[in-house]
DNA sequence: TATGATTATGGGAGCGCTCTCAAAAGACAA
DNA sequence: TTGTCTTTTGAGAGCGCTCCCATAATCATA
């Protein structure tokens, strides 16, 4: 059986309540009783039972992590377990724990309500939710801290993302400044915050440096490969020098696509991807393109939380982060030299 | 605020005690009461706290899952996704809660002594454990329920693994069944249970079907690319038809080498793979390998170890899982047909 | 030395639940 | 009607902690 305040208390010849100071570090303790008890409690490695901490307190030091299970079978990305490694970082720092809930469909609705309401958690995280999950209404109601990966166009909630129009532009102005002149676009899908934000970026990056922008070198994909594919298929007649595609996945689409129109990469066409998944470093030729930082996202967004948790409701947080152009030969050197 | 039992008991005019009764589905309520109860809980969508439930009872319906992260820093592999798939499926059936930690090098003890002693988890995961980590004799100390991943060769404890030596023997056992007479092993290292298991599983096939076992067509390789290429130029001179190798990542290694070695995988050298990462699924030409049931594992870990928690100390239970042949290219089709 | 301010400690209530035990309410037979 | 047995309900204590308040000890100052 483990002890108790009271055990260490007796054992140390002092009451629970000077205990419970010590733990707690308060200021209100003599030296002398604070050695005291320290010692006892190091010599017994005693831990206080949080459960009875967080029923007197309502406050329980633990974490939710709500990851969808849609998306979570998604396993040729190492997303996931970089976003939990950063996740579970902070929060071994900051002293919480982490509840990890893979949200299967049949069970997401009681799911969430044993989440919200059982007092088990003092804040959650959402990765990755599908646009107009009911979830998000569900958090909002429940009053409980939560922030969600990946932002919400609609809803005003806290939320954390990585700054997709500004990698869009850095993306396309990596292939201005290279020299390419024709520069087409593969986007994701438009009704996808992420794919528009791209796409934005790819627009903001002509527009600065003069370039035209030519409709016939835009194309919609679905981040598919097959839809990189075929995308890729309808650009080739309006001759692109170069192709910024807004996943990884359609643009091994778009190179399968190349290759078979007999065009070298990046000689005739060079390639430009997003997300930068561990395939894209063996592709032939390595793919250039762009990382996110998923364990900086996965830190960041618990040190929000635990911020809001800590300070009490304030202004909802949105913190966009800063995306890293990878590059590889995929685009090659500059046209200029 | 939440609502407690006591609202709840107030509003269905019963006591808390019948409350109590209904949520914990007692019999001994009358049908009529259970009614009204069961109706005012869910107009409200009362959840009870979890909190005071495990603090009143001693169980949280908590098992901890602890990953040391010396190991999942390995993100080319999608088994600690699948097996936290496994691990979470059954917990949301048998209506647990999973609470994840990601072992951290520098704050392992600490944190080790924080999830045993504080009440919070039922019982504990442990995956992939390091040969000889000081958590087992804490784990085992604390009388906390706990099963590891991964057969543990000194210790008495629970565990769940895959049958490495019939993995092995079946790997093995396809290859004599192509026709292959003179079959090399890469075995992993031998200090290692794995590495072991699997290379005694290849002697035990050639010894079932009646072949001579050659010493010099055992090498031992170190589970990295690397290791696998040197093994694999070692064993050219004494000319192997076939090569069972212990891991995937070696059998990159040994591929590479026969490559340069301008032989032809699988019409001068079969290759025969363990893992199956994903990456085996495209490599040149596609690897025959074993493949673990990843998933599988964590739900049954978990099965075992509810059943431990719920049913009490018991006999110590060691379960072995099969493993499954996946045959692609590299092993060629039937040398006698 | 008495007084008040300050610091250190202990006692009690209470967080929201479960669980034991006793009492109340019914059911039934004599 | 009474008594016995069974079913249903309620009251109380207690899980291990925090936090408030009262008291005791210490110290500075008049």
């Amino acid at each position: 059986m483990p002890l108790t305040l009271e055990d260490i208390a007796r054992l140390s010849g002092v009451s629970r309540s000077t205990v419970s100071r010590v733990i707690n570090a308060d200021v209100n303790v003599s030296d002398e009783t604070r050695r005291k008890v320290l010692e006892v409690i190091n010599y017994y490695n005693f831990q206080p039972n949080l459960a009875a901490r967080g029923l007197a307190t309502g406050r329980t030091n633990v974490i939710g992590v709500v990851i969808p299970a849609g998306v979570s079978v998604i396993f040729t990305d190492p997303y996931f377990p970089q976003l939990l490694q950063g996740i579970s970082s902070v929060c071994n720092t900051r002293n919480y724990s982490v509840m990890l809930w893979l949200a299967e469909p049949e069970y997401e609705r009681r799911m969430i309500t044993r989440i919200l309401h059982n007092g088990l958690v003092d804040g959650v995280v959402v990765a990755k939710i599908l646009i107009n999950d009911p979830i998000i209404q569900s958090l909002i109601d429940s009053k409980m801290p939560f922030i969600l990966i990946g932002r919400h166009p609609t809803v005003d909630v806290n939320y954390l993302d990585v700054d997709n129009f500004q990698a869009g532009r850095k993306a396309t102005m990596h292939l201005v400044r290279l020299g390419y002149r024709r520069i087409a676009t593969i986007t994701g899908s438009q009704d996808q915050v992420v794919g528009y934000d791209r796409y934005q970026g790819y627009l903001k990056a002509l527009q600065d440096t003069g370039h035209p922008i030519k409709p016939e070198l835009v194309v919609e994909g679905d981040f598919t490969e097959e839809g990189g594919y075929t995308a890729m298929q309808r650009l080739l007649k309006y001759k692109p020098d170069a192709v910024f595609v807004a996943s990884d996945m359609m643009a091994y689409g778009a190179m399968r696509a190349l290759r078979e129109a007999r065009l070298r990469i990046p000689e005739d066409v060079a390639v430009m991807g997003f997300d930068d998944i561990p395939a894209s470093a063996k592709t032939d030729p390595p793919l250039t393109t762009v990382r996110q930082p998923v364990y900086q996202m996965g830190s960041k967004a618990v040190d929000v939380l635990i911020d809001i948790i800590e300070a009490g409701p304030a202004a909802i947080r949105k913190v966009l982060m800063d995306t890293e152009l990878v590059v590889r030969a995929s685009c090659g050197a500059s046209k200029m030299e």
